[in-house]
DNA sequence: ATCTGTTCGCCTCTGTGTAA
DNA sequence: TTACACAGAGGCGAACAGAT
């Protein structure tokens, strides 16, 4: 069994067309079609099902499938690894995140300790970072929501409270902390359906036992302040967001029953080989995380008590 | 007629075994 | 270690069969 013909086999069972397959591979379709014949008798099984001019991956062939994309995937993990340590990469660290309001301190704090990495950074969905982990696109995700996948280890970095934000002269503004069911009929400002922020207030309200009423919603955190400030609602902030003066005239409420809290975690894949200068960046999240979870700890504390 | 996959025949290249 | 013969895989174009 060849390498070659593995990577002929996969180009195969992802078209399910011989002659697409051929172009796509640079070669003549016979070729192909005597490679892939090659492979099955070696294998003495078929790995497709052919129906007149249509070739399908069958049942063995996912099988198969799933063992030399394995096989692929550790040969490439491997490359890395030897570039790696040959000092042939260019340091390069490819991060999504969720909450990007932490990213300009957050880079600029490793590169003073580490100036010559480059920075990747790329704005995902949850489905999509997972996906991209896997494939080995993304060597981290921090997100706000748990990535629970085979494969990929999802570690808490903080916890952070989540707050209310008021117009300046709203009824809240005296309040330091409010229970959440008290807020059954005001109107809130709020980032779309399927944002983590979202789904979790949407969730935090259910159990205080009412559907908070969205008098507007978007999907740009940044304005979410602005339109406070405007008197269109009151609106659910995770405490990240009091970093930067967008929100700092605005009342600051606590809540209460239930405490509204969300963790923010980094995800990678146990799949991939981490690069050192990778895992360095590991142990510096670790690090940067605790002393942002207690220096917002202080600043809610210092906040919600000036109401 | 056109499209698609397979088979055939041929050439080239590479790996392996053997002899010098 | 080098040179040579051989087998087998990969490549191609041509031809074929069968479906649309």
């Amino acid at each position: 069994m060849e390498l070659l013909q593995l990577h002929y086999f996969k180009k195969v069972a992802e078209l399910e067309h011989m002659t697409h397959a051929a172009e796509a591979l640079n070669i003549a379709q016979p070729s192909l079609s005597k490679a892939i014949s090659r492979l099955e008798e070696d294998l003495g099984v078929k790995l497709f099902e052919r129906y007149n001019r249509q070739i399908k991956l069958n049942e063995n062939g996912r099988i198969f499938l799933r063992r030399v994309e394995a096989v692929l995937h550790e040969l490439r993990e491997a490359r890395r690894e030897l570039d790696e340590s040959n000092q042939k990469n260019d340091h390069t660290i490819r991060l999504s995140v969720t909450i990007p309001r932490v990213l300009p301190d957050l880079i600029s704090g490793f590169l003073k300790e580490e100036p010559q990495v480059h920075f990747k950074q790329y704005v995902q969905s949850v489905p999509k970072m997972t996906e991209k982990l896997r494939s080995g696109e993304l060597d981290f995700c921090i997100s706000s929501v748990p990535i629970q996948a085979e494969d990929i280890k999802w570690r808490p970095l903080m916890t952070e409270e989540i707050l209310l934000i008021a117009p300046p002269g709203h009824w809240l503004e005296t309040k330091s902390h409010i229970s959440l069911y008290e807020l059954r009929d005001e109107a809130f400002v709020s980032m779309n359906e399927g944002y983590g922020i979202r789904n979790l207030t949407d969730k935090y309200c259910q159990l205080a036992g009412f559907k908070p009423h969205i008098a507007f919603e978007g999907d740009e955190p940044g304005v979410i302040g602005e339109l406070v400030d405007k008197g269109l609602g009151i609106a659910f902030i995770p405490s990240v967001s009091l970093i930067g003066n967008k929100t700092a005239h605005l009342p600051v409420i606590r809540l209460q029953d239930p405490i509204c809290e969300r963790t923010i975690g980094l995800a990678w894949s146990t799949r991939r080989y981490l690069s050192p200068i990778a895992e360095k960046f590991q142990g510096f999240l670790s690090d940067y995380f605790k002393v942002l979870e207690e220096k917002l700890r202080k600043t809610v504390a210092h906040r919600s008590s000036e109401t």
